[in-house]
DNA sequence: TCAGTAATCGCAAACGATTGCAATAACTTT
DNA sequence: AAAGTTATTGCAATCGTTTGCGATTACTGA
């Protein structure tokens, strides 16, 4: 249970106080794979979760304690469909992902990707784009095939 | 007022009613500029300029018309910050968003800078994004010479 | 070890956005 | 022009998320 040390520390190290709230938050995250099977759970996956380990939880600590942790660094926040969805942070390094809308799922996406959309946007506009966390959209290749010629889903 | 020709015919062609609620909405998005100036409105401007006109005027209806208008293509959703906003659909082809975080100023980015990625994520996954009506956050130059060292504004 | 303090919590209210439903009104058909 | 049909509306309830606030509790320093 008492896991996660370095996560741990990043709070301690920060001022921020080690409740049991944020504790069990995160080893929710850490252990829970999600329904999506994905690595990342939706907030009421955690909210319940860790309502079983501490029935007082409150979904607005929950959410509070999510937005701690992303600001650590120590989560990751996706946007899945329109739902807010986390995981811990990939200590391989950022990742970035790929939803599809037909299916939910998710697919990594590795930053070399992005690194030379980002290097046109700074070098012709001198914007810099926020791509730490990175979601696009899309239907996945799998989704394709399965109805390949239905494109009027959506009407 | 009566204008937007063409946005009144795909309506009707589509099989969709020509309500006085559509019509407000339609010509509140296309006259108004919004506060940012930028072309674009947020849903409550909308609904309060659209109130003036019609009083009886519902945010439901505001969000169902525009919802519609998105779907036939007439108006364009771009999310600035986590506010949705709303602009006619720029006729001479898409064009994507950068949405600076500081100033909350939206600028223009043409789809080529897109292509590139498109194609890499087809080939290389076989995932097809949806591009169409993309926004990427960041910070633009003029925010980044505004304060070109205070990195720690989200600790 | 215990009191002082301030961060954090639980609760409830509020937010922006969506939805169910009965009443209304735009269109069709005659 | 009048009646029928059905999409659309206004309202209220609801959703997911955020916030204000008084009560609690983790930490500090004695």
């Amino acid at each position: 249970m008492i896991k996660h040390e370095k996560a741990i520390e990043t709070l301690r190290h920060k001022g921020h106080r080690l409740t049991p709230q944020r504790l069990i938050v995160l080893s929710t995250i850490a252990s829970g794979e999600g329904a999506s099977g994905d690595g990342h759970m939706g907030v009421d996956e955690v909210f319940q979760a860790a309502k079983k380990a501490y029935p007082y939880m409150d979904i607005a600590t929950v959410y509070r304690t999510l937005h701690l942790f992303k600001d650590l660094g120590v989560v990751t926040e996706v946007a899945i469909g329109d739902r807010l969805h986390f995981e811990l942070t990939d200590p391989n390094g950022h990742h970035h992902h790929m939803v599809c809308r037909a299916c939910n799922g998710a697919f990594n996406l590795s930053p070399h990707y992005l690194a030379e959309f980002r290097d046109t946007l700074n070098k012709e506009f001198g914007f810099e784009p926020d791509l730490e966390h990175f979601a696009v959209s899309g239907v996945c290749a799998k989704c394709q095939e399965a109805k390949p010629k239905t494109i009027g889903d959506r009407a």
